[in-house]
DNA sequence: ATGTGTGAAGAGCTTCACAGCC
DNA sequence: GGCTGTGAAGCTCTTCACACAT
């Protein structure tokens, strides 16, 4: 099971992407080579874990040298299949929508959004960030126009269920929602709902049970 | 390994959590009871993680009946420490800030925002939401005289590590901060960051290789 | 008959230890 | 010496099947 044949478990995926952002600072720093211990020091974690996690996508590595930064780079953005940047549109330009259409962040980290969405008159016609609201009616068609591939909801939650429906029927078939409720949609649309209240529940149950956490490789 | 006595898994800590708005629902719907089969449905999981998720709380069905409603909704919370509302403070009152402060859905899940900083001079004095923007260099004295139990980081990035700083010598232990940058804080302190990029990243790579999900029980 | 509670089997991820290469 | 690559062991969570209670 090597150079990206088999399977890649899904915890693997998400460690490879947030290997690119400390990635993207050592080369600027102007490291031609990192080791995974270096890596795993940046990303608190353990060396051992960066180094399985590479062999999934290939042995990228040279043995007593480390990594080429720029090769490795590559290598990750070509196994989470995102070569090009992913194009991206908001529904909905409330506080959420606004502020993610003024994240500069995206832009760097390879998303580019495309269109914005509301249905307020008053929304619509503005321009936020890089791009101008345009009215919502004119939603399915437009994502279709635009080669959307992924859409973010963040409308009101009553409106989320009707906002999700048409963008499926529009094909879209990556949807990152605001609204916790579970978004009835296709077998084939994958929807990702950011849940604070459940990211804070988890804090609060762990800062009573406390768990600490151990770095080391080998001889620990 | 009964009744409360034993570990708990972390994913079934979260789908406790996820399992108590469906079950609100079903309360105002005015059912008494309810059947490992239906919760399973609303939720989209198979019955028998529902039912193995019940037990590491304790034996709380009736055999061929279900699951006493409100019963179940009190040893949830009873589980996840969470029998009070859980006192929370804002940092950053810009477009993600301000979403938060308007969120009316905090108050009714057992989330109490009872304080806001800002270090802008003209957002100090606003009213947002429930609480009024208060100076940020106040922040260590007014997080322990409010004993605010967890803090939602939501300032620019530059600001963020000093911000972390801070909150974690007043002895807050729970941070929610929407800087993807690993925050350096002590060990008693958890830190989780919401990082919209990577469940993009997630997103896009599962819709190229496409999974679908299955429910049943038994005979699937 | 209906639906819970749970041991045991199974799947998936992590950790370890060390062989192999520079 | 230094560091990667990887089988194997270990651990955790999930799925299954069925005994048991109403």
């Amino acid at each position: 099971m090597s150079v990206g044949s088999g399977h890649i478990p899904n915890e693997t995926i998400d460690r490879l992407f947030s290997y690119l952002r400390p990635l993207m600072c050592v080369l600027n720093r102007g490291s031609v080579t990192v080791s995974s211990r270096e890596l795993a020091e940046i990303c608190t974690v353990n060396p051992s874990v960066v180094r399985k996690d590479f062999s999934y996508i290939g042995s990228l590595g040279t043995r007593g040298v480390g990594y080429n930064v720029r090769e490795l780079i590559e290598s990750i953005r070509r196994a989470l299949k995102f070569d090009n940047d992913i194009r991206i549109a908001v529904v909905g330009v409330g506080n959420i929508g606004r502020a993610l259409l003024e994240h500069p962040r995206f832009g760097f980290e390879g998303f580019k959004i495309v269109a914005a969405f509301d249905s307020s008159p008053e929304k619509v016609g503005q321009t936020v960030g890089q791009v101008t609201v345009e009215d919502a009616a004119d939603l399915e068609k437009r994502l279709q126009s635009e080669a959307v591939q992924l859409v973010i909801v963040a409308v009101p939650e009553i409106c989320a269920p009707d906002v999700a429906r048409r963008v499926g029927d529009a094909g879209v078939n990556s949807v990152l929602s605001f609204t916790p409720c579970g978004l009835a949609m296709p077998d084939n649309v994958n929807v990702t709902s950011v849940d604070l209240s459940l990211e804070m529940a988890r804090l609060v149950y762990h800062s009573c049970s406390q768990e600490g956490l151990r770095i080391g490789d080998g001889a620990a």
